[in-house]
DNA sequence: TCCAACACGTCCGGAAACGGACAGTTGTGT
DNA sequence: ACACAACTGTCCGTTTCCGGACGTGTTGGA
């Protein structure tokens, strides 16, 4: 398999090594030692995941920064998923980051087996979601949950889909529903 | 505003009262001292959120039972928006949580006025997802999308729906692109 | 019991979408 | 400079889709 691209965001050159080292086999890194250079490295290049610190300023546990550069990320690129690392684990803080869309959440120090299938399982998220369909399966998918929705009475669902009732009867013979 | 409708699961009939009492005035509640109870009072009806309690046997602490229920409400409604509760929150189980698709964790004792705000939160995530759009704002955001993945590419992004070049030429002139 | 309301399934003439083809443009490798 | 490949924008004959309308079956209230 190909290596994976990573973005290693944290401002302590040491974490950032020793984060590059530990994911060697599956991933191959760039780093960024603040948001901004983050945030450069993003418009740069494609990446398959982020890896980033929460604290960035010394003796910051609020995980501010962590936050702040996630909704930078989500910006730059919705469907890239986020890794958020922190020593200062609290349980409100871990609640946040992935209500806010972290697609994980591990306290340093960490354990490196665990954080290599953390960034394979992200880089797959990240696939996932930039995989699209074909335009007859989003219909297809839409017209299926409409008539779940509505119990499979297709005068509702269709006023519900904004399409006339034969209209979506045509679509449904033609998806075999 | 119309009360919401929310499903107690827990195992202990005070911490149930409890909850219903700090919800009084947002949320009348249905409630269900185990997990086969959940299933049967969903089958039965159609809430806005359920409160569902991480550890149901006495002792119990690893949060297998609400990672179960979370699961069992998922395919009984997809849609559902699930808070988590414990009092025996650890980081890990929070993101475990979190990760199969819970909307909220609390630990328990909780905090009422922050109780009500996650359950209006988590009815109102519920209420987006349940809401439907119509199949021409569905097409339109995957022709965006599409555009987007591939740079404004236009013969590349019209392969990737499974579309020919003069049929997205005509979709994007629709719908202003 | 009767009637109104609703949902269903189908028909059909007009309207819109289909996609292959063509010519013009850009960019890359030799 | 030239050939080649890829993308763009547009045309047009054919196909498909549109949605209003009609007749039927079912339901629920007067």
């Amino acid at each position: 398999m190909e290596k994976l691209a990573l973005l290693i965001a944290d401002d302590d050159a040491d974490v950032r090594s020793a984060a590059r080292l530990a994911l060697a086999t599956v991933a191959g890194a760039r780093e960024a030692a603040s948001l901004d250079a983050m945030d450069a490295a993003l418009a740069e290049h494609t990446f398959d995941a982020v890896l980033l610190d929460m604290n960035f300023a010394l003796g910051e546990r609020s995980g501010r920064d962590g936050l702040d550069g996630l909704d930078r990320i989500r910006r730059a690129d919705p469907d890239l998923s986020v890794i958020l690392m922190t020593a200062f684990g609290a349980v409100s803080l871990a609640v946040e980051s992935l209500k806010r869309g972290g697609a994980d959440f591990l306290l340093k120090p960490w354990r490196n087996d665990a954080l290599a299938a953390a960034v394979e399982a992200a880089a797959l998220k990240t696939c996932e979601k930039r995989e699209l369909l074909p335009l007859d399966d989003v219909e297809r998918i839409a017209v299926e949950k409409a008539l779940t929705r509505h119990d499979g009475n297709i005068a509702q669902a269709a006023a519900a889909l904004g399409v006339s009732r034969p209209a979506l009867y045509r679509r449904m013979n033609k998806y075999g529903l």
